[in-house]
RNA sequence: GCCCCCAUCGUCUAGAGGCCCAGGAUGCAGGAUUCUCAGUCCUGAGACAGGGGUUCAAAUCCCCUUGGGGGUACCA
């Protein structure tokens, strides 16, 4: 048999960190077996702009490129994809268990059912149904029905037997049917709840495997219980830890940004996104939420990087290998791999990984994704063949400093006009303010404004030629062309950042670090 | 309260009775390289939640305790 596997988000307007890493097990465990990836969109409670709540969700699969086989967009021949319109079925299906004596209209009011529970609770006895409705006659049910008497479909629970599950990840999990109360699998206006619609649906697009978060798993037994209702197979089922917040093991939330902000790991994801949004202008928005996957999008993180740290996530194939491109996920991905407890999420773990992947780039492919970010910072006018290639060059000066794309953004000192570059105010103090420096930086000026070629290795040589006759060190000397250059203490090779801004940039800007020096000295 | 699940370095994990006074990765600290930063290389600190069993032998099996999580809805 095929494996079918399914992701069924709500469509809720943003795509969770640990809703991808369950719909990326999902995606591998089909791809692995050559089978389909089905994305069933639960929207049972009708949004109003549902396509708008949508969009987010299919963009991060696109994004991270899982593609689904069938679903929104795409279709495919069990469809409707989406809850809202399957609702034929679960009527269709509750009738069915109603005559078949699996399932009962209840017709006690809410306040009845909690008097009953209160009472329960109150004897610290285990609440279980009193099933009054279950006494009533042929005629008192049509009575009831023909005076619109409001009434809930429940599943009837056969006290006497257990239910069990071989789970995939848990192994065996058994439970005991005479401690659950009849769930309600249909409301009075005949929607299904979610127990019954998944089951439902998951049998009519012929899931053969349900890999999803633990929090289902106490709901196992119901929807156990009613695939027997409805004479349907089991599927397998693979209860997957939740993905936990850092530092705890709590699960990882939208809504515990704050407390995440102290997190030491976590605080860098927030400095990227601080760095958007006062380098491009931006607004603080929810796409910027470091829980969500449209975060690693924005701020220039690779699928692969994202990948990588997510199938790591309560996954590992052996006890070395770290890196795993999405090919060789499919190839080695496995169910029984994958552990019971919860994975906290680690920022620092995902930048090694994405710092990795990203390495294994070309230096064109690199640019592509760091362009856009300087078009946005006005950094760069255009993206044509020469901005291509000197951000191209200044990528090959990085190497590998830069980890993602937006990182691109702390190098501005090589697209700022000479006459507007900061400087570092400490740099500027301890390597261009002391004693002697601005006399050597303005002899070193006079022979980088002689010199013919102005490649990295002449500059080198320049260089160590005038520390020779000065009878100093190179260290004596580099820092203030650095800062006087660049503006900052740190970054890329010297030589290469001089190459990059030319002869006449760098000329200048050393003529500015010099009056710069002569005013802070007088003063 | 009741039911279910889980428990190895800070973090991600390897480990399915002897290979483990517990291995790798990341992070941290120190050193080397170097013009800074990043990287690279080397070194270091760092864990079997606790208690009972079973066994010649337990991180691994069993029980209890503790801790964490989930469920207990006309949410999903």
């Amino acid at each position: 048999m095929t494996v079918r596997t399914r992701f069924a988000p709500s469509p809720t307007g943003y795509m969770h960190l640990g809703g991808m890493r369950t719909a990326l097990f999902n995606w591998l465990w089909a791809k692995k077996n050559n089978g389909q990836f089905i994305l069933r969109i639960d929207d049972t409670d009708q949004q109003r702009n549902l396509d708008e709540a949508l969009a987010p969700i299919l963009h991060a699969f696109k994004w991270l490129g899982l593609h689904w086989d069938e679903g929104p967009e795409v279709g495919g021949p069990l469809g409707p994809y989406f809850q809202s319109q399957r609702g034929e079925l679960y009527r269709e299906a509750g009738e069915r268990l109603i005559a078949n004596g699996k399932a009962y209209k209840d017709f006690d009011s809410p306040d009845a059912i909690k008097a009953d529970r209160e009472a329960a609770e109150k004897e610290k006895r285990n609440y279980l149904n009193v099933r009054r409705s279950l006494e009533l006659t042929a005629d008192q049910i049509a009575k009831h029905e023909s005076d619109d008497l409001p009434y809930v479909v429940r599943l009837l629970v056969p006290r006497d037997r257990t239910v069990a599950i071989e789970d995939a990840i848990r192994g065996h999990v058994e439970w005991n049917c005479g401690l659950i109360p009849d769930p309600v699998i249909q409301r009075n206006d005949g929607s299904a709840l979610y127990n019954f619609a998944t089951v439902v649906d998951d049998a009519a697009l012929q899931i053969t495997d349900v890999i999803r978060g633990e929090e289902h798993l106490t709901n196992t037994a119901i929807q156990v219980l009613i695939y027997d209702a409805l004479g349907l197979d089991l599927p397998r089922f693979a209860h997957i830890p939740y993905v936990a917040a850092p530092a705890s093991k709590e699960k990882l939330s939208k809504r515990k940004l704050d407390k995440y902000e102290k997190h030491r790991a976590f605080r860098k994801l927030f400095e990227q996104a601080e760095r958007l949004i006062s380098q491009l202008g931006r607004s603080k928005d929810d796409r910027l939420n470091p829980v969500l996957v449209s975060f690693y999008e924005e701020v220039g993180y690779l699928p692969a990087g994202l990948l990588n740290s997510l199938v790591r996530l309560g996954w590992s194939l052996d006890d070395k290998t770290e890196y795993f491109s999405l090919d060789d996920m499919v190839r080695q991905f496995s169910l029984d791999r994958i552990i019971k407890s919860p994975a906290g999420f680690d920022p620092d773990k995902l930048l090694d990984y994405q710092s990795h992947w990203i390495n294994e780039l070309t230096i064109e492919a690199r640019t592509e994704l760091c362009l856009p970010y300087l078009l946005e910072a006005k950094l760069i006018k255009s993206s044509d063949t020469d901005s291509r290639a000197f951000v191209g060059r200044l990528i090959v000066a990085l190497g590998d400093r830069l980890k993602v794309a937006s990182d691109i953004l702390d190098h501005s000192d090589f697209f700022t006009a000479d006459s507007a570059l900061p400087f570092d105010e400490k740099a500027f103090k301890k390597r261009v303010l002391k004693v002697g420096a601005p006399e050597l930086l303005a002899k070193f000026r006079a022979r980088l404004e002689a010199t013919e070629s102005f490649d990295a290795g002449s500059l080198d040589k320049l260089m160590h030629d005038f520390v020779e006759t000065e009878g100093i060190g190179i260290g004596d000397i580099i820092h203030a062309v650095r800062v006087a250059a660049t503006g900052k203490g740190n970054g890329p090779g010297m030589f290469d950042c001089l190459e990059l801004l030319g002869q006449s940039a760098c000329l200048k800007r050393i003529d500015r670090a010099l009056a710069k020096a002569s005013a802070a000295m007088e003063s």
